[in-house]
RNA sequence: GGGGGAUUAGCUCAGUUGGCUAGAGCGCUACACUGGCAGUGUAGAGGCCACCGGUUCGAAUCCGGUAUUCUCCA
């Protein structure tokens, strides 16, 4: 059975029992500061077990993308070594919201694996939690017994609370977990030793596939546990270790998911996998990587130098790395994997397929950047081989190795490899070492303690109406304390509250909380999954006491100018330079609007004032927004809307219209009424923010008249210093050629002036024995014109000794000159002379042996330096 | 958020304890050789050595800050 028809036989068979299909959230999280990437298909329904939200559809099936790159069991630098671990993988699920529990999970499972993918029996193992004293859980007969009468008892496995009790953290709702494992191992190994035995023992061809989740406490603060009244199924089954299962195979690799790209890398190498564990390490490392690149790409997160940004970069330069060291890649190659991975996943995930030429130019580029990189460290290292030549050393130490790789981003392990190949070796430990310190002190900076949420009433619903509402009656819920090295702060969370929460690309509100006898200010809103968070610096005397909220009106008002405007540009830039624009940020404050958007070149200035001019119009006609709440999504797409890829939507959305006809976006932002308020549009900057995406700047109303005015200013200004010229930018133009003119014309006449005086002092040079010799007290305009006289007087006499005195600016400088020859024929210093002489004009100096300068403060002195000049050379 | 590096001619880069008149290659311009092109030769233009401040007799070079950028860690 193919791959697809795999992933699609499992959602059709959970479909046929009553579950709706839901499609992948993003891989990239946000709203959540305790993740980066989704790394488990339970975390889109989160909040239906947390119990903050209740879930519409109770039976769902899914297909979830997922990322590890760290983990107890999800090394980054160990994947692709083994052949069933993946950074990012397909996660399947089966989903029951307090509906069925675990005789249903169990059998249909048991009916999936065995009657429809036709698993052997025989060859299946499952293991059900086998209890836990402190917790004071007993065995899990219930599915001990549901197991007994589909499985003989002995493959029946009661397993500890480390692996069959499912905890999401320290507190909140939990389980015991029933998995089912395979043993994928050859007849005859499995005749020699039992696959019980090797269950949960890491070994690679008895594995764990589907792990089912009986979520039926609440784990609470003090530790105990508490049955929940709504009892849900969480289950996961790793997609590419099913495919290999039903597939038959020894490695996740060899499947029909993997192959395909294999090949490619074959092809383009010359090489094949399977003939040494280097070049098959490094294959599989690409075709593994290449999968979370694109889709984290897809879902809107670029490679950049931070957060989840870097660890893309990671990823991608690891593979790089590997295609590089192992496979003789030189040039970007990973790219070009793109079109094949669009075909194998474009159907269930289409934002592969519809950003295809964007994602491989992303890609590319970050390949070709990399690759400049290594040659640079490169040359580095080569560097670093020679001094240690010099030294006849050979170790590395740590400390450099470090250097290469924490300054230079060199790959460690390059470093090794290719002082292997030298016959020298590294300071593996003092790598090590120097690593711990980095990352100790990025830890002290970055630390923060957060503590224990406080419940001041027990309110379970949270309410937003920023909507329709800038103030309101609030009661405080809950509220904990934040500590960083900024200080203390507090996170509130109200009952119900009028203050938006960053989301979107639009800030968060500020305002203040205002009760009989306290006001305190809202710094800052912000979402904690779909809880609203407000950050205040001091917690009220009294937390259980009324408040009224209220959101700072100002700010609100001219940041909805600037989100409506966001909309009308990007409308207006689709019509200007076509639909493969698609946004890939933005940023929204009172202050101005940032639209990172994807295109491949630079806009021309027709094209900014087409732009500019559209969305102008649209504000001048004053088109009404039209706003629809709970619209059921598929409606919304059936109207058009616009939505971004990497942005979680649930059932029901929220749309934006400004004239159906232009702008229809789904979105949960705050507007202006009518664009009329917008008053003017203008936009301040165009650029490249990364391969592929272009950034613009732009600002509304008051903020644009400003600038518009403060321009106008300028050039009413100019004009009058002028004198109104016709022309005004002609005028500037021939005062710059004027200048330059003048410039060239002064640099002449001083020119001929050195040159007049460098004649006069030729003259004074007098021949004392074989040496020509010239002591002169002189002004001149420049230090540079004393040290070209003086290379050119050199130039002129063979033999000479000049000492040229010299007020320069109202202070005084020496200039020794002594030919090459007579330093080296009578061991005459320039230098030393200089020091000497400069004594008399209280100062110092110094240089080669033959030219030198000194300068200082006594400009008297000038003569006595002549006079003691001509008695140290006589 | 924290650390480290880089910024020199249009481009790619040298410039080793502060002192050669700041260089190379490519590119550009002019001329010469050649039937033309490619090519070769000769000559030349092109530098606020990122910016601001400090130390020094003297700073591309040392120190502090700013900007941009690369890189590692969280």
């Amino acid at each position: 059975m193919e791959a697809k028809k795999i992933r699609s036989t499992f959602i059709e068979f959970f479909q046929n029992k009553q579950h709706q299909f839901v499609p992948s959230s993003p891989i990239v999280v946000k709203n959540d500061p305790t993740l980066m990437f989704t790394n488990a298909g339970m975390n889109q329904f989160k909040d239906y077990f947390l119990g903050n939200e209740v879930a519409k559809v109770t039976r769902v099936a899914n297909s979830q993308k997922c990322l590890r790159v760290s983990g107890k069991h999800n090394d980054l630098e160990e994947v692709g070594v083994d052949t069933y671990h993946h950074t990012m993988f397909e996660m399947l699920g089966n989903w029951s919201f307090g509906d069925y529990f675990k005789k249903e999970a169990i059998e249909w499972a048991w009916e999936l694996l065995t009657e429809v993918y036709k698993l052997p029996k025989d060859r299946l193992y499952v293991s059900v939690f086998g209890g836990d004293q402190t917790d004071g859980l007993d065995k899990d007969t219930e599915a001990f017994d549901l197991w007994k009468n589909i499985i003989s008892e002995d493959r029946i496995i009661f397993g500890s609370k480390k692996d069959n009790f499912w905890e999401m953290g320290d507190t909140g709702p939990c389980g015991p977990c029933s998995e089912i494992h395979v043993d994928l191992r050859s007849e005859e190994e499995r005749i020699k030793e039992s696959g019980f035995d090797l269950v949960n023992n890491d070994h690679p061809q008895v594995i764990e596939i589907w792990n089912l989740v009986f979520m039926q406490f609440n784990r609470i603060k003090d530790g105990s546990l508490k049955e929940l009244p709504a009892k849900h199924v969480d289950t996961g089954m790793g997609f590419e270790r099913l495919v290999r299962a039903i597939q038959q195979k020894s490695s996740n690799y060899d499947t029909d998911i993997f192959m395909p790209f294999i090949e490619v890398l074959e092809a383009k190498s010359g090489k094949k996998y399977g003939e040494s564990e280097q070049l098959d390490i490094a294959m599989r490392v690409i075709v593994d990587h290449i999968r979370a690149i694109a889709f984290s790409i897809a879902d809107g997160q670029l490679p950049s130098n931070n957060k989840a940004g870097y660890v893309i970069r990671r990823i991608l330069r690891r593979a790089v790395r590997y295609g590089y060291t192992f496979l003789g890649f030189q040039k970007p190659f990973m790219f070009e994997l793109m079109p094949l991975l669009a075909t194998n996943f474009g159907e269930i995930f289409p934002e592969v397929a519809s950003q295809q030429d964007f994602i491989a130019k992303v890609i590319q580029e970050e390949e070709a950047s990399f690759l400049r990189t290594l040659e640079n460290g490169l040359k580095i290292l080569d560097q670093i081989k020679a001094d240690m030549e010099t030294k006849s050393a050979q170790v590395i130490d740590g400390k450099t190795a470090f250097e290469l790789y924490d300054t230079f981003g060199f790959p460690f392990d390059l470093t090794s490899l290719i002082a292997r190949e030298n016959g020298l070796s590294v300071d593996e430990k003092g790598f090590a070492e120097e690593m711990e310190k980095q990352k100790t002190r990025s830890r002290s900076a970055a630390e923060q303690e957060t503590g224990d949420w406080v419940m001041v009433a027990d309110e379970e619903g949270v309410e937003f109406i920023g909507y329709d509402h800038l103030e309101s009656e609030s009661q405080i819920i809950k509220y904990r304390q934040i500590k960083d090295k900024k200080g203390d702060r507090f996170q509130l969370v109200l009952d119900r509250t009028p203050f938006y929460a960053e989301s979107g690309g639009q800030v968060g509100d500020q305002g203040w909380l205002k009760s009989d006898s306290e006001q305190i200010k809202v710094l800052d809103t912000k979402k904690e999954n779909d809880l609203i968070v407000h950050f205040v610096d001091k917690l009220p005397a009294d937390t259980s006491s009324v408040f009224s909220a209220t959101v700072n009106a100002e700010k609100r008002r001219l940041t909805m100018n600037n989100h409506t405007a966001t909309h009308l540009l990007q409308s207006a830039l689709k019509e200007v330079l076509g639909d493969h624009v698609q946004q890939k940020g933005s940023l929204v404050n009172e202050e101005l609007l940032r639209f990172d958007f994807a295109h491949f070149s630079k806009l021309t200035d027709e094209e900014i004032t087409k732009v500019e001019a559209i969305v102008n119009t649209k504000i001048r006609e004053n088109i009404a927004l039209r706003e629809q709440r709970n619209v059921p999504i598929e409606e919304a797409k059936k109207q058009g809307a616009t939505a971004l890829f990497g942005e979680k939507y649930g059932e029901f959305v929220r749309v934006i219209t400004f004239d159906r006809d232009f702008s229809v976006e789904l979105c949960g932002g705050t507007h202006v009424t009518s664009t009329g308020q917008i008053g003017l549009f203008k936009i301040i900057s165009e650029g490249s923010i990364s391969s592929g995406v272009r950034r613009i700047e732009a600002i509304t109303a008051a903020a644009a008249d400003a600038f518009m005015n403060q321009n106008l200013t300028l050039v009413k200004e100019l004009q009058e210093l002028l004198k109104s010229p016709k022309d005004l930018k002609k005028a500037v133009e021939a005062l710059i050629q004027e200048k330059n003119d003048l410039k060239k014309e002064i640099e002449g006449l001083h020119g001929q002036q050195t040159s007049i005086l460098k004649q006069e002092l030729a003259n004074q040079v007098a021949k004392v024995g074989d040496t020509n010799q010239l002591f002169a007290q002189v002004s001149l305009p420049s230090a540079d014109a004393l040290k070209k006289i003086s290379f050119e007087l050199k130039n002129e006499f063979p033999n000479l000794i000049a000492v040229i005195a010299a007020e320069i600016d109202g202070k005084p400088q020496i200039a020794v000159t002594i030919s090459e020859e007579l330093v080296a024929g009578k061991g005459l210093n320039a230098g030393n002379a200089v020091r000497e002489l400069a004594k008399e004009i209280q100062g110092g100096g110094g240089g080669q042996p033959f030219f030198a300068t000194a300068g200082g403060k006594n400009i008297a002195g000038l003569a006595s330096v002549i006079q003691k000049a001509r008695e140290m050379f006589s």
